[in-house]
DNA sequence: GTTTGACTTCGAGCGCGCTTGAAGTTCTAC
DNA sequence: GTAGAACTTCAAGCGCGCTCGAAGTCAAAC
């Protein structure tokens, strides 16, 4: 599929497409059928889908990269690519955690003013 | 209190609490009571927890210094306020719950991993 | 009164994640 | 074959929220 169907089909821009490319973060990079345009395989939606939900939880690029680097390394990787994982969410859930205690202050004062209209 | 001190009591830093004055967070200027360092009303404290919190959820740097517009102006305002609280609170809780579903996703990522540690 | 550390302003710099623009090439449809 | 859209690379730019450094001033303790 061309770089504008692949953009349609993931929700990204073909400018951040070719920056992941460039970052390293797919698995490979796509091959250039007509020798100049990318042709990305149909699979490729699914690891950029997953990576964008590694960026949704705020996984910086860099992070990502090394994910993808120990994915390109085989099968061997699994349990450091878990570990990844398992730390990326544990950073994900304490800031979660944050933002809803910061979200419950913010809560009470809406409350508040709900109370007190003029205060 | 110094900039110091209302740095160690709110956690931010003193380059942070300049910044923040400067682009208008702040309620009030603190005077200069030794006419050139900054001496901050321990009441300030209560402020900056609270737009702490803003920040923490997400909000602008713009948007906070257009509440903070609004909360100088008196209590007419509160109104406003109250309702770019309510909007704000909206906003947290669809990024709150998109972050959930992308979590769901690295979750059921990590399970396969651990069902299957060598694939 | 002198030292020492805390403060001041100002402008520049940084880290991140894209985004944009220029200048050129290639594919697709007719 | 030609027009026009889509693609290419490359470097620079941007928006955000601070952060830092320089160069100087001030204040609290002795």
């Amino acid at each position: 599929m061309s770089i504008s169907t692949m953009a349609a089909a993931t929700g990204l821009t073909t400018s951040t497409l070719r920056y992941y490319e460039q970052e390293g973060l797919l698995l490979a990079h796509p091959d250039r059928a007509s020798s100049t345009h990318r042709r990305y395989p149909p699979s490729m939606v699914t690891w950029l889908a997953f990576i964008t939900k590694l960026r949704g939880t705020g996984m910086p690029i860099r992070d990502i990269r090394r994910y993808a680097e120990l994915a390109r390394e085989g099968e061997h990787t699994t349990p450091e690519r878990l570990a990844l994982l398992v730390e990326h969410r544990g950073r994900v859930l304490e800031q979660l955690a944050e933002v809803q205690r910061s979200l419950a202050a913010i809560d009470y004062k809406i409350s508040s003013y709900e109370r007190f209209p003029t205060k």
